[in-house]
This record gives C-alpha cells, sequence and structure tokens, in this order.
RNA sequence: GUCCCCAUCGUCUAGCCUGGCCUAGGACACCGCCCUUUCACGGCGGCGACAGGGGUUCAAAUCCCCUUGGGGACGCCA
C-alpha cells in the first residue's frame, strides 16, 4: 500500500489566487486525513512570467490561511524541506530534459521545425500539426539536414482513446484525436507545463492529484505521457471552479482574486477557509456549516465533493465572518482589532489591555468584519463632530428632547458609581421619576455621546467613555439642541 | 467551431449512486412578529426550486435519451 502524498503546484507569477487557496485546502485536507504528506511545487518553468516577489505574496497567503506544507522550496521565511526535491520546476530541467531525450529516442517524440508563421498558417486552416506535419514521421536523414535550426520537441500522440478514472468527475473518456501533438521542449530547451507536471509528479511520487476542472483536458495529456514514460498515473481528482459572483471564472484582476484582499478587507482566515470548503463540499453530517480547519481535518472527504460549479456569496461571507468572530477569545479579538484601529491612525497609548479588551468585548457580536470596528468605537478616538442626521431629527429635534437630555444628563451625575449597571439603574429611577421611557433618556444620549444612532450596548460605551468625557458630550450636545430651536 | 464537465429556492446546498420515507430539508439574503436602550444577536413564522421535452417503471428530483442553459479546455502560459 503506497502512502498518500499529495501537492499543489502554483505558478508564482500572480498573488494566491481563491482557486488556487481552494486546491491547496483540499490538498492538504485530504493529506492530513490519510495521514500523508503534503507538497508545494512552485511552477516556475515559464521565468519570464516568474517574480520572487510573487514568491514572497504567495508564502504570505497560505500562512494567513494556515495551510502548512510538509514538503517544498525555501519559500518566504520557510527553509526548504523533504527528500523529493528540489520543489522549484525551474531547478528540475534536466530531469524534464532527461525524460524528453528519452521519449525522443523511443521514437514517442519528434523534432519539429516548423517556424511560427508555418504553424500559424496551419492554424488559419484548421489543420493539425499531426496530420499536416512533415516532421511527425520525418527521416533521420531528414533531421540531420536541418542542421543548427531552431525546434521544438513535440510528443507523438498515439492513436486510441485515453481513459481518466476520476474521484469526483467518474469516468472521462477521449479520443486521442481530440489532441494534436504538444510540445514538450520549448526551442529555448526548457520544458512546457505538461512535461514538467508529469516527470516532477512522477518523481515525487504523488499519490493523487487534486484539482481545478479547468484541467480536466490537459489530464489527458498527461496520462498519455504518463504512460509513455512509463510511470504509473496517479489518481485524480477534479473539482469544480469558484466562480465570482455574476458566475463567471474569477479574474485575476478583480478584487478578492486575491486571498489576501479579503484579510485587508476584516475577514477573519478561519472564515475563508470555512467558507472556501463550502463551495462545493458538503458535511456528511447534515445542517452544518460552521467548521474550523481542524474539524475540516477530521470531516473531509473527497467523496462528499460537489461537481458542480459554486458561486462566491458575498453576504454568506459576511454572516460567516460573523460567527467566527464571535468564537474569538476575546484577548485574541482584542489583539486583532488593536491593529487596525492603530493602522486607522487612532491613538491607543493611553489605553490599558484591560479597556482595550473591554472594547472588543462590547463589539463582538456587532462586528460582521473586524474593519467594521472603526464605525463602530470611532468616538472612543475622537471628539465628536457632527451628529447622524436621522438620529438629529428623531432625537434632538423633538419638542421634549430637553427634557430628555437633562433628565440623562441628572442620571449620570446621580449614579452612584460609573459603572454599566449603576449607570443603568440611575437611567431607570430618573425615567421613572419623569414617567419616561428608557429608550426615550438613552437614545438621545447615544446621539450626543457617539454622534450615531448605532453601536455597542450604551451603559457599556458610557462606562468605557468615561464620566467627564460623557458630560462634556452631553453639555455638547443640549448646546446644539438650543441652536436647533433657534 | 470542436471536445470535456455541469444542471434542485435569488445564492450555497441536502436528497440522486442503492427509484417509493420528498405535500423536496437546511443555510445566506429578503419580509413579518417576538426579545430589546440603538444596531446586531437570538427565537418564531413567511416568501422561494427539482431548466424543458420525451422515455423506462405500478411509482422518477432520483435511471436513459434529446433540447436548452452555464462553465471549462483547445499556446514554444501554467
Amino acid at each position: 500500500m503506497s502512502t498518500i502524498r499529495t501537492r499543489v503546484a502554483p505558478s508564482p507569477s500572480g498573488f494566491l489566487h481563491i482557486g488556487t487557496a481552494k486546491t491547496a485546502m483540499y490538498n492538504w485536507l485530504f493529506a492530513r486525513k490519510n495521514g500523508g504528506a503534503f507538497v508545494l511545487r512552485l511552477e516556475d518553468t515559464d521565468a519570464e512570467r516568474t517574480d520572487e516577489q510573487f514568491v514572497q505574496a504567495m508564502c504570505a497567503g497560505f500562512k494567513w490561511l494556515g495551510i502548512s506544507w510538509d514538503e517544498g522550496p525555501e519559500f518566504g521565511d520557510e527553509a526548504a524541506r523533504g527528500e523529493y526535491g528540489p520543489y522549484r520546476q525551474s531547478q528540475r530541467r534536466e530531469l524534464h530534459r532527461e525524460a524528453a531525450l528519452r521519449l525522443l529516442k523511443e521514437g514517442k517524440a519528434y523534432k519539429c521545425f516548423y517556424a511560427k508563421e508555418e504553424l500559424d498558417a496551419l492554424r488559419e486552416k484548421n489543420q493539425r500539426v499531426r496530420e499536416a506535419s512533415i516532421w511527425r514521421n520525418a527521416s533521420a536523414a531528414e533531421v540531420e539536414a536541418m542542421g543548427d535550426a531552431p525546434y521544438v520537441v513535440r510528443f507523438k500522440v498515439p492513436d486510441g482513446e485515453t481513459v481518466i478514472e476520476d474521484l469526483i468527475q467518474g469516468t472521462v473518456r477521449v479520443n486521442n484525436k481530440e489532441y494534436d501533438d504538444f510540445v514538450i521542449l520549448k526551442a529555448n530547451g526548457d520544458p512546457i507545463f505538461h512535461l514538467a507536471v508529469v516527470v516532477d509528479d512522477a518523481l515525487m511520487k504523488i499519490s493523487h492529484v487534486i484539482r481545478g476542472d479547468d484541467h480536466l483536458t490537459n489530464t489527458a495529456r498527461h496520462v498519455m505521457l504518463f504512460n509513455a514514460l512509463g510511470y504509473p498515473t496517479p489518481q485524480y481528482a477534479h473539482h469544480p471552479l469558484v466562480l465570482d459572483e455574476q458566475g463567471k471564472k474569477y479574474s485575476k484582476r478583480m478584487h478578492g482574486a486575491n486571498i489576501l484582499d479579503w484579510r485587508d478587507d476584516g475577514y477573519l482566515p478561519e472564515t475563508m477557509i470555512n467558507y472556501i470548503s463550502l463551495l462545493g463540499w458538503t458535511s456528511e453530517e447534515e445542517n452544518r456549516e460552521f467548521f474550523t480547519l481542524d474539524e475540516l481535518q477530521e470531516l473531509f472527504t473527497l467523496e462528499r465533493l460537489s461537481k458542480s460549479p459554486a458561486r462566491f456569496d458575498r453576504k454568506k461571507l459576511d454572516w460567516l465572518n460573523g460567527q467566527h468572530i464571535r468564537r474569538l477569545a476575546l484577548e485574541d479579538l482584542r489583539d486583532r482589532l488593536v491593529v487596525i484601529l492603530e493602522k486607522n491612525g487612532f491613538d491607543l497609548s493611553g489605553k490599558s489591555q484591560e479597556w482595550l479588551t473591554e472594547l472588543a468585548a462590547i463589539c463582538q457580536e456587532k462586528l460582521p468584519t473586524l474593519n467594521q470596528i472603526i464605525m463602530l468605537s470611532d468616538f472612543f478616538f475622537q471628539e465628536v463632530t457632527e451628529y447622524d442626521e436621522k438620529g438629529v431629527r428623531k432625537q434632538f429635534a423633538k419638542s421634549d428632547s430637553v427634557l430628555w437630555m437633562e433628565t440623562a444628563q441628572a442620571a449620570m451625575e446621580e449614579s452612584t458609581a460609573w459603572e454599566r449597571d449603576a449607570l443603568k439603574a440611575a437611567f431607570q429611577a430618573k425615567g421613572e421619576e419623569k414617567e419616561l421611557k428608557l429608550g426615550k433618556l438613552v437614545n438621545p444620549s447615544r446621539l450626543a455621546l457617539t454622534g450615531k444612532s448605532v453601536g455597542p450596548g450604551f451603559f457599556e460605551l458610557a462606562e468605557l467613555l468615561g464620566k467627564e468625557t460623557c458630560l462634556q458630550r452631553m453639555a455638547k450636545a443640549l448646546e446644539f439642541i438650543n441652536q436647533l430651536e433657534d
């Protein structure tokens, strides 16, 4: 029984795409669940498109999500590890060339001397190289005669049928006639993706290839190459793609295609993992949607993967993010919020850890995203300079507004302690005395203290704001109300 | 255009493989009501789908075929 080995093989020519994240996660979960190894391999054979800064960004993406690899290249600040290296395809060029040369020697591939214009002409006429080419069956003498002319190596696609036994898609049969003889070695001697993938998957003993179904038609080529090279084929599992909210393949330029966009927008990595897992997978346990990475490790199976593509839904993501935020330990939430508050330029130097923890506590269940903390708590860090327009009409512009405010003011002053329960008791007592409902005192006061009609619980925020600030803001609001009446 | 894949509420999906338990279940969103110091949360309820057409069968969301619709692949990119 061979061991399970999976891999993710991104091309470091961009950031970590949401689709790549999904593929990586499925491979990672499958390996973990089955006690196997998860390999990271960088597909950087196209030197022109590879950029070291993307290598860094991609590593940051994986680390943010919490997806770690057992084997892989030096990546970001991670050291290289694993016994099947190197794990950068560009460093495996000779292994790929060797395989190509072997196919050439065995007559399973051939040198093709067509110039670009000639190929364009063929395509124009809808002709294929395998039928039109004089090079497919050229004699040794004819090849010899070309001397030093540039050429590519093409794989001689065999007759017959290629069958893919896919763990998700089932049996997929394709007639090899659908495939033209494809290039496996470029004119500059570099391998083409198809060859590199097959050689590396074989040499790295990859047992399961889990990837997006945009690769399904490529897989037939890969199976042909595995067969030609005499390597056993891995098991395949092609999962459906993640579509954007319009139902199209996620464009690389679109906001959100980069997994780190979501971090910047205030989403938790836990949320992204959970949400992506839901895009095409369901738990055996019915009606369950909330999962942590650890739980997914336990529950994930390829059998529960769907065959149809799923659309990204921001609203559900927001809901899920709120759920995950509520599950965070207060200190943890506080630390994540502090970063955002500071980034926004708020001065936290005068605030104690206890105070900040308390802030996290009163905001926790109101945050759909971490970034919402700014809207929810800005009044703690800056003066209230304007009042919500609708709030003014409802709370400040009424004939009783002054009475409400003065009653609340009195309650604050007479409160036995500057603490939420005492404040609430004082408000209730004053309200009863003047025959006013609690809301009549709280709502205008909230507007005075925060400038808004929505926010954390009133007595909690008042406690955190401090007596002095509260009374100042109440007085200022009363002035504002008096001006309104003029 | 050719080939491949897919098809249940607006969205994500359960059910489909092993037809009857489905007057099709859940979640997000939306709409009511309740809770309530605002907003959320939570609770209760509502709206809402088997793409269409043929078969097979006593019986089809479930099996088969066609149509339509969506997605993907057709590079000296990966």
